[in-house]
DNA sequence: TGACAATTACTGTCTAGGCAGTAATATAGC
DNA sequence: GCTATATTACTGCCTAGACAGTAATTGTCA
């Protein structure tokens, strides 16, 4: 049976209402008459795959894969030095995490060491290679988005992250 | 040894400039100082990851995740009637469409017949329960994008659509 | 016609994330 | 102090996509 069939919402279990409106929401999007290429979803998709797919490419000059470069970033950066932390910060969950430092390690570019105050936790270090691909890791990306948004000005740019910013805001309140 | 260290793209073995700008481009990301919480990419990251988890628990009460309406609704709206069809609109190698097709077919939504015409083709078509969840599911995906979308005008809707499609304009002319 | 190329569906093997459950350890509350 | 709860890292099992093949079939062109 699918994995997410004894997963079902509380919502849908007590209120199983077939009309698409909820209170206070606008009316963009119908349920009786759906146009996908008017979907933002869809075109958001699509952007997210294109972005993915030439960041992709960029990092396959180091032998990286498109999403390997962020927990290297955030252990070089400070943002998180145990597998928890970095599995809050990247919103993945802890089973992920782990084994996505499984590939980092088993590439030498992450080190694994016990923490001696808290003996659950294991302690992450980058390794000179780690350290060294941080340096250029930066420059791919940039690469990727400057070419993805010619044309674009620099008040359409912060438009653009202001909207994202509020879809974001709403989903965080739903 | 990683599955991308054998294909690294012809750009970079012939070109292995480790500056950020290429001309024409804009410079509203930097190699040497790149602001994580000010790219672009990662905004739309978490955008689409809000998304998809909205949907996903949208489609749950359906017994769906989040990416098996895709199919479903483009063997109903007739944009695709085999597994290569499909595949070329969804954007997915055929391989991984040839598996989305068996566990919709395993959920008793879709059906494969062989193709008289061209033996090579299996044609796909739509269980009656598989048409019976076509007609709910665009109330879910209308709902979440309502939602989302709480506190926008409509002027502002089409600005956002407009910029995500100028940015996949250059995606596409890369 | 007959060799060659293209297409179709599919399989194996990899990366990658979600959920559920585990054992070890740490902390909070009584 | 001791028990219940929380946290940490990890594992198994699932969905899902990418790439590299395979065999069968179809189309092309000399």
């Amino acid at each position: 049976m699918a994995a997410n069939s004894t997963r079902i919402p509380a919502r849908a279990r007590s209120d199983p209402r077939p009309a698409s409106a909820r209170p206070g929401d606008p009316e963009f999007y119908r349920g009786d008459d759906y146009q996908i290429n008017e979907s933002i979803g869809y075109l958001l998709l699509q952007v997210r795959n294109a972005l993915d797919r030439a960041i992709d490419s960029e990092m396959a000059e180091h032998d990286l894969t498109g999403k390997q470069w962020g927990p290297l970033l955030m252990i070089d950066h400070r943002l998180g030095t145990t597998a928890a932390e970095l599995a809050r910060i990247g919103c993945v969950d802890t089973g992920a995490m782990t084994r996505m430092l499984d590939r980092l390690e088993a590439k030498g570019l992450v080190r694994r060491s016990p923490c001696s105050k808290d003996r659950r936790v294991v302690q992450l270090e980058l390794t000179d290679a780690g350290r060294d691909l941080c340096r250029k890791i930066p420059y791919g990306l940039s690469r990727v988005l400057n070419s993805m948004l010619r044309g674009f000005t620099e008040t359409e740019l912060e438009t653009y992250k202001a909207l994202a910013r509020r879809m974001l805001a709403n989903a965080d309140r739903a």
